[in-house]
DNA sequence: ATTCCTGCAAAGCGTTTGCAGTGGG
DNA sequence: CCCACTGCAAACGCTTTGCAGGAAT
């Protein structure tokens, strides 16, 4: 298991390797995001740096978010990007996504088997489902062979 | 299979029994829904409302579309509420979350079966996946028993 | 007659951005 | 010495809301 200190060091390195600064700021940032162990808003982030007088500003808290998450720190728990998306549901069994983050192209696929999996999961953990989501992301065919 | 027609009965039905008006606005926007087959927006359903001559304002648009919601006649492809939600990835296999709407607290699972899945899928459809989201929604056991 | 619904415009909330100044490489 | 980064505040995009008039029951 990669410790605190190994994730700072890799972050160091990959800004170095994309010629991006080093700063204290970032490296703040990065210290917060990991010493908390829940699924946190950006929000909470800033309330907390500007209480700590960390003097970390809510842009760049919000900027180097945004590099946490390209450089694979973080993850998003939904990343659908700007507005709710919605479908109807005449005729349409339910379904999974897979949702291309270069042309934002989204194919519905059919898997049976995980009707069964949110019902077991559901049982084993005393909660009641009442729906889900399950989005895979990446690139799509017509993307790839573009490229 | 059930029909459009069906769906604006069924509408009507559910409106009544809840004590709720029918309004041709109402109607007027489920079937703007129904009639389309894709993953859309509010904001592109108010467009199209709106240089339609429909007279129906955003404001209904959206309050109709919470209520289809509700009705359980759409979906939406993510739906963590309020801000986006990060977590690390220090010593975090992937893993699943079930979320409660009641209390909005997330639980983490591990379902293994869950990768080959998502690489099957991926594979059949010429897709090269970089991650996912697989979120259960309902209510969790704290909530249930407190009711 | 009552209640619910509507359109409008303003406000709300999370997030992004332009700018001028600052500091790391 | 550059160019990237920062803080600030304003702007942004999507969504919600208060209100006063209007329509459904």
């Amino acid at each position: 298991m990669v410790s605190d200190q190994k994730y700072e060091e890799i972050f160091i390195n990959k800004l170095k390797s994309k010629r991006l600064k080093v700063t204290e700021e970032r490296l703040k940032v990065l210290r917060e995001v990991f010493s908390r162990h829940d699924h946190f808003d950006v929000e909470t982030l800033v309330a907390k740096m500007l209480t700590n007088h960390s003097g970390v500003s809510r842009a760049t808290v919000y900027r180097t978010i945004d590099l946490l998450f390209e450089f694979g720190f973080i993850n998003k728990l939904a990343l659908i990007e700007g507005a709710d998306r919605y479908e109807h549901i005449m005729g349409h069994s339910s379904h999974e996504h897979l949702i291309c983050e270069n042309c934002g192209s989204i194919l519905e696929v059919r898997i049976p088997e995980v009707e069964k999996i949110q019902n077991d999961v559901a049982i084993q953990n005393y909660f009641t489902p009442t729906r889900r989501a399950f989005n895979i992301y990446g690139i799509c065919q017509k993307c790839r062979t573009k490229k």
